[in-house]
DNA sequence: AACATTTCCTACTAATTTACTTGGTAATAA
DNA sequence: TTATTACCAAGTAAATTAGTAGGAAATGTT
């Protein structure tokens, strides 16, 4: 498992098409205005979300990018690995020394640690991360209303 | 939260470090050997590690390093924090559009994930690790003794 | 049919990060 | 005194990230 900026700009994007999608295709160039990224950037990133069948293209005017599928069916380390594919760390299948060894332990610890951290992301999805979001607002915007009736009682 | 090669590297070789640590300190040179990691890079990072006081050096012959502390109370997040560093990525703090607008929800959204990967990772110690990787070799034993005592009583 | 818009594609490049190299100095055990 | 080790700094090669440029292909609109 990995977690670079490459793998934030992909989660940021989708999250904002998966914000912005209810109606109609979000251009790229939309994308690119709202979160700061080069539009060119974008469409590498697509590219590599698309060849997973995370988002679906429309090409022409009023076209853009639509979700490939539920947005509960897409876990973040579904987008993590589209775009920054797994590397296998444990480089030690062809070295000397690490054969069934002892100095493998380490190696496996690691692999396992990294099993673990793919499947947390693997449980979080788009629409988790968009209700959790529409949850705290909600919040916020109780407490604000507490706030200003005990504004008003006060006063 | 950032999870890259260069964290992997400190992680691995705290592991190192901890596994191998019970009889006086680990010299640099070992860990190198052992995990395949340049002498001058693994300096690096322990420079970064030492920073943090998650490792100790001893000087002179029979010198090397110690953890800084228990291995239980040495997270993967404090490893990682301490050489990679963390890079705030929303950073629409002077960006127009995104002040206390729509745009910055996505933003923000990935901060409470990046936020929870690193509470999961908090909660992550190398003991913990070791531990595990103990619990895994137990087992592995105990099954293979199954399996052999099987064999023979169908002998 | 012509046009504008958008995805889709390729090649190149600048900037940054990663990993390593070199060549030291300082502390310390033998 | 010497060997061994941490510690330090400057530079560099390799890889990755992010962006540029210049298109072709699809498709809705006029």
């Amino acid at each position: 498992m990995r977690l670079s900026t490459k793998g934030r700009y992909a989660v940021t994007a989708m999250l904002d098409l998966a914000l912005n999608g209810a109606d109609g295709p979000v251009t790229l160039a939309e994308i690119s205005e709202n979160q700061g990224i080069s539009l060119s950037y974008l469409e590498q990133l697509f590219a590599s979300l698309r060849a997973k069948e995370l988002v679906r293209g429309v090409r022409g005017p009023g076209g853009g990018y639509y979700l490939g599928r539920s947005a509960d069916d897409i876990s973040i380390a579904n987008i993590i690995c589209a775009v920054d594919e797994w590397v296998e760390f444990t480089r030690c299948g062809g070295r000397k020394n690490c054969s069934g060894g002892e100095r493998c332990l380490t190696h496996s610890l690691w692999d396992d640690l990294s099993i673990e951290i793919f499947d947390f992301l693997t449980k979080i999805s788009i629409g988790d991360l968009i209700r959790r979001g529409e949850r705290k607002k909600a919040d916020r915007a109780a407490h604000l209303s507490v706030v200003s009736d005990e504004g008003s009682r006060a006063a």
